[in-house]
DNA sequence: ATGAAAGCGCTAACAT
DNA sequence: ATGTTAGCGCTTTCAT
């Protein structure tokens, strides 16, 4: 059983009687001064040798090796296809995606800045052109972008920004997507808020904070404001709907696994949207269950932050000279009204009306 | 700005006044007769210029690269997790999985074979040590699985099962699978069954024979077969459903998404498991729909297929000469019991009684 | 206990 | 129109 090796220039050098230099410059058609038939003898040599460059070998020359590093953590739908998003877009400009997951892992690897650095050390010694990156926490410059940019290799963050570091970053318009909510809410008429959010999710506090600051600029609405993964959510947001009192009209969730938990809650009560409130999800995740196809929600577009992330990092692998500032884009998300929002139901809307003319009554 | 290199050995020897040689031997504990003195110099100045090993150099050196080649497609929870169970494994053996997805690209790149042979030609050109590898068709030995192994590189496959190759195999055992779903059916006494399948789908196909075969050997017992992605499936199994003389009293769907679209349009004409029949899905995915929650299930174990695959692909890169007995390792499927089975419904159930007094007459 | 030299496959500058 | 040479970073064998 003979080890057949991989074809080398100096094969087919010498299986032509010329030297490497010639079968070099040939295959990557510099210095065009070879003779036709030189050049199709070496053409047809590569491929009845089934000729592939060593990647490696440039490499090392000081050249690119056309490989991405990208660590991003393999967790839900969005993420996943800014990923495909990168993946296809590199494939398409020669450049492979080294991709690691930063996520926990089942075993000794623990969820900890440790093992992101030693992915990132694996990636580093395997010489790649630059990084795309999507940290799980937020104070990682420490350790090991650092590293990174020390080196002067490119890197381009994803979804999660770090504020301290000038890399560039692509990502969600988080302002735009929780004013856009409350504008669309307000415009309804709805003036009772609720806004689910996560309260450990950087993005989320954002969606929710611009949410928060439309509404308090609108005379006479307020809004109160939920964890989901804080105590009993279940029940106490049960409690609030069941309230015509307490019951807010309108309902920002902050993405669509949420949203579609607050419909199970509510629909336990009897409650439906758009009938008895209205309800925003975020993030346009396609589940399988049939609510899902009734909820309104917003497209993030993932795929295209990830076109951009790779556009992103072309452009610096390429550039003869480091870029100084960096490029941050932060990428509109679209509305998308499938029926899940509507007028301010008839009892609530006279009780908003009451309240605003006691308003109006004890104002100054 | 200056572009600081990557410290090499080199650097490191300049700056102690010895040679590569030494510093390399002492860092690789290769050679070990060494002063203890120049130990520890070489390693607090490795340290201090923080080094990291040049893979390329290494493989290039005929040594491995520590780099698997990783090509499966990026669809469902099943061969997500298949590709993390891969990532961990190979990392906590200093091995990076390079992960190259070849399913349905957005733009240019379209589904076909041309696509994973040029992904193939990406890995093979960084010189992977080896390649686990599921192909999205069946006959694509032909195209570039060949190649992989007319070099003598490791090839393990997952989930798909190329019969012609010998190469390492770790996937579903689908006939236990099928068997095991209809035994449970009919040991709780269900004679009419129903098997909602995919065509297209070997691994589908192979546990729906399965099935098929086991009921077949049950006197008296009768199974039918519907395609999911058939002519108006829906309208076709709501007419089944609807006439309890056709309706099924056992139904085993190929996956966990068939079964809860089976659910769904079950519901919408009052009938629900266990009740009025007995229901199995097949995956174990964990939906976030709550009817999922109370589906009977298989679960498949994809995170332990992705262990297995990756110690299969170690055992290959690792080993002096070469194996010729390829490991063929398929993994039981574990019947998780949700509640969504039980007893015939006792109309049925007399219905079923007189038909086999009935055979028990008309038989010779 | 350490060093010298060759070579992995390739490219780029500089001959001929 | 083609060849020579040097070197990328590292390991290995053979000196000293």
């Amino acid at each position: 059983m003979k080890k057949s090796k991989p074809a080398t220039l100096q094969m087919i050098a010498n299986e032509l009687g010329v030297t490497v230099t010639t079968v070099s410059c040939i295959l990557n058609n510099k210095g065009g001064t070879y003779a036709e038939a030189t050049r199709q003898k070496v053409l047809e040599t590569a491929a009845k040798f089934k000729y592939r460059p060593n990647v490696l070998a440039h490499g090392m020359r000081g050249g690119k090796t056309h490989s991405a590093g990208v660590m991003i953590r393999n967790q839900g739908y969005f993420l996943n296809r800014v990923i495909n998003g990168i993946h296809d877009t590199l494939l398409n400009h020669q450049t492979l995606m080294l991709l690691a997951w930063n996520d926990r892992n089942h075993h000794q690897l623990d969820w900890n800045p440790e093992v992101e650095k030693l992915i990132v050390h694996h990636l580093l010694d395997r010489r790649v052109d630059g990084f795309i990156l999507c940290s799980s926490s937020e104070n990682f410059d420490q350790c090991y972008v650092s590293e990174i940019l020390e080196r002067h290799v490119p890197l381009v963050l994803v979804d999660r920004e770090l504020k301290s570091l000038n890399a560039d970053f692509i990502g969600t318009d988080n302002v735009v997507g929780g004013e856009v909510a409350a504008r669309h809410l307000l415009d309804l008429g709805h003036r009772q808020l609720l806004c689910c959010s996560l309260q450990q999710c950087s993005n989320a506090v954002a969606r929710q904070e611009a949410f928060d600051r439309m509404v308090g600029d609108c005379a006479g609405a307020t809004t109160q404001t939920l964890d989901f993964f804080g105590e009993d959510f279940h029940e106490v947001l049960a409690g609030i709907l069941k309230n015509p009192e307490t019951r807010p009209t309108g309902i920002f969730c902050i993405n669509d696994y949420v949203a579609l938990r607050v419909l199970e809650v509510a629909n336990r009560l009897e409650l439906s949207a758009p009938r008895d409130f209205s309800i925003i999800g975020f993030g346009g995740q396609r589940f399988a269950e049939p609510a899902a196809m009734n909820l309104s929600t917003f497209d993030q577009y993932p795929y295209a932050i990830g076109e951009a992330a790779a556009h992103a990092y072309l452009r610096h692998v390429r550039a003869k000279v480091a870029h100084t500032t960096p490029r941050i884009l932060r990428i509109d998300p679209k509305f998308l009204d499938k029926g899940s929002t509507g007028p301010v139901p008839k009892k609530a809307a006279r009780k908003q009306k009451k309240l605003c003319a006691q308003d109006a009554i004890t104002a100054p």
